[in-house]
RNA sequence: GGGGGAUUAGCUCAGCUGGCUAGAGCGCUUCCAUGGCAUGGAAGAGGUCAUCGGUUCGAAUCCGAUAUUCUCCA
């Protein structure tokens, strides 16, 4: 069965029983502080466990795309090291939202698995959870009995809350959990020993497939367990090891998961054979799963980057190209190449990667560029280093340079060196410790005040409305508390689709506190304040801070009139790809690959603003079927996860129509005026623009024109006045010139006067004598033209430079060889008299100070030591 | 968000603990040699040492700030 069948019919089986079948969440999250990335099935249901919000269906199944690089049972380092662990993998699942529980859970999976699958129930293990003392839970007897209906009672294990009792964090909803695990060893072995004694030790050969997970409780910050008031099946499937057993292979990576990149990877990797060399393999390996994870993180709209959830990506993607560099000699970029095979591989599962080939095929390559270049200056840094390299040298080479670890060792044993892993580890543990310093926070339990519902979002239509507080928590972080407040209903904004959350204050009689941001977690609205109201039970008023909104709606429907542009100049490649809308200005991120030259950004900005002339009306339609919306022409955004029903933003149903949750402008006249102010790259394939509009843009076009102004009245009023501004830079330049050449031939006239006072004496040929020069590199000139002059000379110059004294000693090349006199020992000397202090080198020094008057001493003292 | 680096000629970079008049390779200009050249030789042009401020007799070098950029950690 290929693994396509295998995913079909997974759906199709749960489909049969009455699920909807739902399309995989993005890879990256964009609204939940505590994950970066979707790392199981049941992420994009979280708010329904939280009850947040209520699920549109009691039964789902779908396949999720997935990443792990870190957590118990994974961390990035570790994959491809061996054969079943991933980054990225796919997870079926399906769920029950209070609706069936354990006795259809484990049925259907039993069904699947033995009927469809046609697994072998002779090699099929069930654990059920067997209690905890500590949280008081006693053995899951339900899950127990329904599982002997299917399977033999000695096929059963129970396992203890690290294995069987699942939980979503620290807190939150959790309950214990049932797995299969299958044995896929060779028939001797299985006789040899049996495979309940493996069952969860780790054995790549014995493994889990399905985690059936009975949420019934959630867990508080205390720690303590509260029942929910509803019942949930969570399940998860690993695709890729399910695919491994019915295929009936013994790692992942045979499976036509993975075979196609493989054999393409081993095809340019000089014809390598895959499962000739231990170490070659793993390269592989760690190539065809990175690939994954890179390529749909990027389609999903998260770029390589320095920090966050882009900087886990830029990890994966180094860490490929690494091993492809170190063991199958990959100098030049390769990811890249394997994009477009992945992609049609999944082009009917997830089709964004395949939509969007050229533009993540080119993020990857200029990204692998990128790293390839850090890694010969790397290895251009080691070639100067010793062969046994300190802890800190090696840190430093990671930390600074981004040279990885592993190379430098790998390096170091080449050169029959060693490299101090200990050492290492200290300094990065440092690193580690200073950073966590920084992130410490404190998250309190969420404590009720009324009754728990969810927030009505009324501010589309009021900026000011009655309500109360239905929940609140405390968040402590560096020392700083703050308070985020749940409303009943809000007119309060959160921070989404780039738009800045809405700042203003709650007010009742007694008290006014101020909302300092809003933001969103997941669908939950949580306003941020740092003064918790006393009376929590009182009816609020809550009001926007009116200003700012109107002054945000103008930059967000700019933001649209100006994706609609920019789609009509440059074409329908253009797709966002990040936005930023606050009441400043306004930040446009978009795929395209090559700067916008200056006609463009004319034409762009010349068709915005027409838009804004014909002032045209804001159609608004809050709850548009997402079909229906796609059918009239709206862009849905990759890695945007939208539910059934959207809200579409319309100007000009010809012109822009967007999916958007944002504040609009009703007319598009109330803008005023678009102005960019900078168009400039942010990666491979993406540009930026920012602009301004209304008031922004009035004040940023009336200062530039102040500026402007101020020049030309500078510069007279002249007719072109930047022609004028090069005339001037150009004479400056001939000027400095000119100047120039004037001092160097002031300073011949002097040296030549000079040379001609020159007094020969039996071992040396002395010039002693006061001058006046315009600058000290004046002096030095001079010193050095006697220099080539005199082979034996020895000058003493006493100087007036602007005022200030200055003394000047060199000796002759010759004069000096014989180390008769020390130009450095001397000048410090002489340097007393005219209160100051010097040095050099032994043939030429120079001296500065204050008393101007000494500067007849310094000559007679001169005289006087080298007569001695 | 918190660290660590880097910024020197058109490009790639040297320049050790402050002091040989800031260098190399490539590129550029001119000239010479060969029938031709990704050729050989010679000469030459090109630098506010990112910006601003400080320490010092003296700063590319030390200190601080800013900008740009690379990199690690969360």
């Amino acid at each position: 069965m290929d693994c396509n069948t295998i995913r079909r019919k997974f759906l199709e089986f749960f489909e049969s029983k009455g699920h909807k079948i739902v399309p995989s969440a993005p890879l990256v999250l964009k609204n939940d502080p505590t994950l970066l990335f979707t790392n199981s099935g049941m992420v994009q249901f979280k708010d329904n466990f939280l009850g947040h919000s209520k699920p549109i269906y009691n039964r789902v199944a779908d396949t999720q795309k997935c990443l792990r690089v870190s957590g118990k049972h994974n961390d990035l380092e570790d994959v491809g090291l061996d054969t079943y662990h991933h980054t990225m993998f796919e997870m079926l699942g399906n769920w029950s939202f209070g609706d069936y529980f354990k006795k259809e859970a484990i049925a259907w999976a039993w069904e699947l698995l033995t009927e469809v699958y046609q697994l072998p129930k002779d090699r099929l293990y069930v654990t059920v959870f067997g209690g905890d003392k500590n949280d008081h839970l006693p053995t899951d007897a339900d899950a127990e009995s329904l599982w002997k209906q299917h399977i033999a009672t000695d096929r059963i294990l129970y396992g203890s809350k690290k294995d069987n009792f699942w939980e979503m964090g620290e807190q939150g909803p959790c309950g214990p959990c049932s797995e299969i695990h299958i044995d896929l060893r060779p028939e001797a072995e299985v006789k040899n020993q049996p495979g309940k004694e493996l069952v969860n030790n780790d054995h790549p050969q014995v493994v889990e497939i399905w985690n059936l997970v009975f949420m019934e409780f959630n867990r508080k910050a205390d720690g303590s367990l509260e029942k929910l008031p509803a019942q949930h099946v969570d399940t998860g499937m690993g695709f890729e090891r399910l695919c491994m057993a019915i295929q009936q292979k013994t790692s992942n990576y045979d499976t036509d998961v993975f075979r196609p990149l493989i054999d393409f990877i081993s095809l340019h990797a000089d014809l390598y054979r895959y499962g000739t060399d231990a170490k070659k393999d793993i390269a592989v390996r760690v190539m065809a799963d990175h690939i994954r994870a890179v390529a749909f993180a990027i389609a999903d709209g998260q770029l390589p980057s320095n920090t966050g959830a882009g900087y886990v990506i830029r990890r994966i993607l180094r860490r490929a190209v690494r091993y492809g560099f170190s063991y199958l000699h990959f100098k030049e970029p390769f990811m890249h190449r394997l994009v477009p095979l992945l992609a049609l591989q999944l082009k009917d599962v997830f089709p964004e990667l395949h939509q969007q080939e050229e533009y993540v095929a080119r993020v990857v390559h200029e990204e692998e560029i990128s790293f390839l270049r850090t890694l010969e200056k790397g290895l251009r840094l080691i070639e100067n280093y010793d062969k046994t390299i300190s802890g800190v040298q090696a840190f430093e080479l990671y930390d600074t340079f981004g040279f990885p670890f592993d190379l430098t060792s790998l390096i170091a044993r080449e050169k029959n060196g060693t490299v101090d892993e200990k050492g290492f580890h200290e300094e990065m543990a440092k690193q580690k410790s200073r950073s966590k310093a920084d992130a410490v926070k404190e998250t309190g339990d969420w404590i009720l005040t009324g009754e728990d519902k969810k927030t009505e979002f009324i501010g589309y239509d009021h900026l000011e409305s009655e309500i109360k507080i239905v929940k609140y928590r405390k968040i402590k972080h560096k020392n700083k508390e703050l308070f985020q407040l749940v409303f009943d209903k809000t007119p309060f904004y959160a921070e989404s689709g780039g738009q800045v959350g809405d700042t203003g204050v709650i007010e009742s009689v007694n008290e006014k506190i101020n909302i300092t941001d809003t933001k969103k977690e997941n669908e939950l609205i949580v306003h941020f304040t740092e003064k918790l109201p006393e009376s929590l039970s009182s009816v609020f008023i809550a009001r926007v801070d009116q200003p700012k909104r109107e002054l945000t709606k103008n930059n967000h429907s700019a933001t649209h009139l100006l994706h609609a542009a920019l789609r009509q100049v440059l074409g329908k490649h253009v797709e966002q790809k990040g936005s930023l809308v606050n009441e400043k200005n306004l930040r446009f991120d978009f795929s395209h690959f090559a700067a916008l030259t200056p006609e463009e950004i004319a034409r762009v900005e010349r068709i915005v603003n027409q838009k804004i002339r014909e002032n045209i009306l804001l159609t608004e339609q809050r709850h548009v079927p997402i079909e229906q919306a796609k059918a009239m022409g709206a862009m849905a955004l990759f890695g945007e996860k939208y539910g059934e029903f959207v809200r579409m933003i319309t100007f000009d149903p010809k012109f822009s129509v967007e999916l958007c949750g944002g504040t609009h402008v009703a007319a598009t006249g109330h803008i005023g005026l678009f102005k960019m102010i900078s168009e400039s790259s942010v990666a491979a394939g993406v540009r930026r623009i920012e602009a301004v509009t209304a008031e922004g843009a009035q004040e940023f076009v009336n200062e530039s024109l102040a500026l402007l102004t101020e020049v030309k009245s500078l510069l007279k009023n002249p007719k072109d006045t930047a022609a004028s501004l090069q005339n001037m830079i150009e004479e400056k330049q001939t000027l400095e010139k000119k100047l120039d050449t004037l001092y160097q031939q002031q300073s011949n006239v002097l040296k030549d006067s000079l040379a001609l006072k020159a007094v020969k004496k039996k071992d040396y040929t002395l010039i002693l004598d006061k001058v006046t020069v315009p600058n000290a590199e004046a002096l030095k000139n001079i010193a050095y033209a006697l220099r080539n002059q005199f082979d034996d000379l020895l000058l003493v110059l006493a100087a007036d430079v602007e005022g200030k004294p200055q003394v000047a000693v060199m000796i002759g090349e010759k004069l000096a060889a014989t180390n008769q006199f020390h130009a450095g020992n001397l000048v410090k000397e002489l340097a007393k008299e005219i209160d100051g202090g010097g040095g050099g080198q032994p043939f030429f020094a120079t001296a500065g100070g204050k008393n101007l008057s000494g500067l007849d001493a310094v000559l007679t003292k001169a005289a006087l030591l080298i007569s001695q």
